[in-house]
Formats: C-alpha cells, sequence, structure tokens
DNA sequence: CCTCGTTATTCTCATACTGAGATTATCTCA
DNA sequence: TGAGATAATCTCAGTATGAGAATAACGAGG
C-alpha cells in the first residue's frame, strides 16, 4: 500500500476523540494591581461559575489563533497584545461532558477595554488578584501557573514593556513589576538596573508634560529596545520559601 | 434543564474531534555526548522515517501518564526518569492523516538502556544531538523547543543531577552541564560555583575508590540536596545572539 | 508667592558574585 | 620513577547587588 493509498483509507475515528480547548489568562494591570480577565458561564457544567475565557478550536485553526480569538471575543483587543502558550491540562474527569484536553494561553495588555460578555458568557470582568472568586474546572491550578510564569518571565524577558503604552517612564515600568510580583521595589536600584540593560529601554529624548500628580519633577521617557533577553536578568527578591 | 439533564443530553460529536498524542524528547548523555531517543517509523506517514516517541492518548489516561507510557515502551525505563511537559503542537495541516494536537514532554534519564522498538516502530536508538537524522513531522522543531528548555532548566533547577548516578563528583556534574550546553566550563569555577548554592548537592563523606582513567586524584562524592530551585543559579556564559 | 511633601534621578558604600588564571596535591600509566 | 591528568583551592580584578542618602524639580495649599 503505498502512502497515498494508506492516507485514503485512513479512519480518523479509530482514534479515541477528544475535544480540544483554548484557555487564555489574559492580565492588565488596574490602579496598579493585576487583574485577570474572567467571564461568567452561562451554561453547565458550572453555570454561574466565574471561568477563563477559552473554547474549542475550530477546524483549521491554529492553536494559538484560538487563543487571540478567543481572547478578542471577550475583550475586543486585537491590537498590542503579547500572547503565548503555557502549558496544556488533560486529566480524564477535568470536564464532566467528555474528554477535553486544553492548552492554557498567557495574554498581557497594556490598557484595558471594558470586556464584553462573548457567546457562551452571562458576563465578563477583570478580577484583582486578590480577590478572586471560585472557579469553574481546574482553572484556577491553570491560573496559578500562568502567574508563576508571567512572573518569571519578567525577570529575563522585557515582557513588563507590554504592560505599558508606546513610551513610558521608568517609574511606570517600576510599578508593572510591582504590580506583578507584588512587592515593593527600591526606587533608585530599580532605575539603575533597568538603564544598565543593555537593549531593554531607549530613550526618546523627551519628558512627560508635567510631574506627578502629587508632585515631582518631569520624568524622561523611553520606549521599548531591541532587546528579546535581558542580561544581566532583574532578579526578584529572595523567594526562601520556593527554593526548598 | 438541570445540570445533570444537561450532561445526559449533551452530544460529543457537536464538537470537532481531534486527536492528541504525546511525544517525549528522551535526553541521556553518551560519552559526553547529548543524545536523544528517535524511533523509525514503521508505517505511513513518514514511514521510515526518524521521528521522536509518541502516541495516541488513550481513554482514561492523563497527559503525563500517557508520556511516561509511551517512554518506558520505548526504553523500558520506568526508574530514576525526570519528565516534564513542555509545549503543544497544533497547526491543522502537521500531521496529513487528521487534525491533531500533540503534547510534547522532555525527559531525562541518567544511564542508558539499549532502546526497544515499540509497537509501531521499526527500530529505536539514541542519536547524537550534532548527527540527527532528518525528521519527521514538525519533529525538528519540537526537539529545538525541547532542548532551549532544557538547557534553561539547568540554569535553575537542580535537574543535572538527574543525568548522574546516586551518588556522583562534581565534575560529572560539570560533565553534564557540558553536554547538555555544548560548552566547555571553567573547572575551578564551576566546583566553587555548585558549593556556593545552598541544597544543591550535599558530600557523602566518601570519595571515589580510585582516581580518573587518565590519572588525577580520587573526587569526593555528593549527592542530590533537598534544593528545588538554584539560588544563585548557575547563567550559561554570555549568549550575544540570542539577547538581541 | 512660599513652603511642604512627593517624586525622579543620581551617588555612595559595603557586600556578593563572576571569569580568568595559577597553585597544590594526588592519582594512573608508561 | 617521571610525565601527564585531574580534583580541589586560591587570588584578583571587574561587575552586580541591596540599602540608604543626596539632589533637584514639581504640585498643592495656604
Amino acid at each position: 500500500m503505498s502512502e497515498s493509498e494508506y492516507l485514503a483509507a485512513y479512519d480518523p475515528r479509530a482514534f479515541p476523540a477528544v475535544a480540544v480547548t483554548v484557555d487564555v489568562v489574559a492580565l492588565t494591570i488596574i490602579g496598579g494591581v493585576l487583574h485577570v480577565l474572567l467571564v461568567e458561564r452561562g451554561e453547565p457544567p458550572y453555570a454561574g461559575r466565574w471561568a477563563l475565557p477559552g473554547g474549542f478550536i475550530r477546524p483549521g485553526e491554529d492553536l494559538d489563533r484560538a487563543a487571540a480569538r478567543e481572547l478578542a471575543e471577550e475583550t475586543g483587543m486585537t491590537q498590542r497584545v503579547h500572547i503565548e502558550q503555557l502549558a496544556s491540562y488533560g486529566a480524564p474527569d477535568r470536564d464532566p461532558r467528555m474528554r477535553i484536553v486544553s492548552v492554557s494561553y498567557l495574554a498581557f495588555a497594556p490598557d484595558l477595554p471594558d470586556p464584553q460578555a462573548g457567546s457562551d458568557a452571562a458576563d465578563a470582568a477583570w478580577y484583582g488578584i486578590d480577590r478572586l472568586p471560585k472557579l469553574a474546572f481546574d482553572h484556577e491550578r491553570i491560573l496559578g501557573h500562568a502567574l508563576e510564569r508571567a512572573r518569571a518571565k519578567l525577570e529575563y524577558t522585557p515582557l513588563a514593556t507590554a504592560f505599558v503604552g508606546e513610551t513610558f517612564t521608568i517609574s511606570e515600568l517600576r510599578r508593572v513589576y510591582e504590580a506583578v510580583w507584588g512587592l515593593p521595589l527600591h526606587a533608585g536600584n530599580f532605575h539603575r538596573k533597568i538603564l544598565s540593560v543593555p537593549g531593554f529601554v531607549e530613550s526618546t529624548g523627551e519628558t512627560t508634560e508635567s510631574g506627578g500628580s502629587r508632585g515631582g519633577p518631569r520624568a524622561k521617557l523611553y520606549r521599548a529596545g531591541d532587546a528579546r533577553l535581558l542580561h544581566p536578568a532583574l532578579l526578584r527578591p529572595e523567594r526562601e520559601e520556593e527554593i526548598r
């Protein structure tokens, strides 16, 4: 049997059918606090419960595209969104309907369009990371993994610039790190560090139009540089409990 | 309709059927060179081409378990194998038979049982990472991602100890880093660094029975410590080309 | 207008980590 | 027994770090 004959005779039903979904952990910063996009489920299972936005992949649709589509359906965001794949989850009983394997994605957005409830969601909203409701499925676990990934990525990639506007001040960038890591940082050391990493930010030569709302000088404006990796990295303060 | 009624009426065929496979990138070190386990495909598509070991997940089988099973089928290894999930791949045309989403796994093994051809493989063998044949599907891309992950993980986790025996010398550990990173390392600095990371290794108080085959003193023996993260991390030398 | 509190930016300084090289002692092999 | 190899330490200069302080520019309220 030739390879083409083999393929013509091939029966897809011979293999166990599984549904594949994408779930998106979309993060933004509101009022200095990290927020995640959640949707309220309109249908069983877990009707009425909040969950990560997501849905089934479509025939002919790549995983990355499916994630971007799901995110756009809930937020209308299509521009300036960083999106990357995280892990996949496939415990046999994670969805009561059938065998579902879910590929999770992480998305960062600088501004925050008010979310819009998608087709199968009753509602959609940004939730502060420290005021989460109980989530459907195994989405708490997925969210936890996503947060850890986001925090780690800030250390060695210029990802933080995806949270701020086209141009930004060093202090704005610092507030991104503080929000995602959930820690206060030493302003002086942070400033020195950012400027010492080649290619992280480049000066625009401009400054802000005025000082901060509570005073202080005008800050210099920067834009993202061309570095893809930060070297040296910006490491989080000691995490004694995570080491052992 | 109650939730239970809804589930009873639920039709799994309403969603596009996708097959889910796991592909395993199994690495070991032979003669100081990193090797990857490959199988020769016995059936179309890509019959006769070498590929990563893998296969369809079974009903009721978790992803991690499927990966461990596939690895065991090819190598017989079940003990002392570190295995972890990498990325998922779902381009619509990545398999000519049907829509297949593949979840890739990374496995490390300290010793190297001669591989045994599994059910649907014509042959199986360890290939040196710098002498790879052309691979089936998108497996070259998967392997590339796996190598980068492995190299990165050596930096901040004690993963390297999964490549050596129960007890080991600092030099053995260094040869693991050199093989995976593909770089020679400064023996003195490496030694200092390993011993300065809390919990990475702990002394057994023993030494090797004899010196190296080409001379040199007996080396002190260590075993893996209880650290889960290395702090400070062992960073690879500058990678200028990867930064921009 | 003037002062106070706030913020951006830059320094200082002690401590820690790094790469490169050298040193010493111990072993195998010829 | 001597030569070469290797394990384990040490030195030293360069660089990165955290903590704190100094300087200066600004907004707001009297």
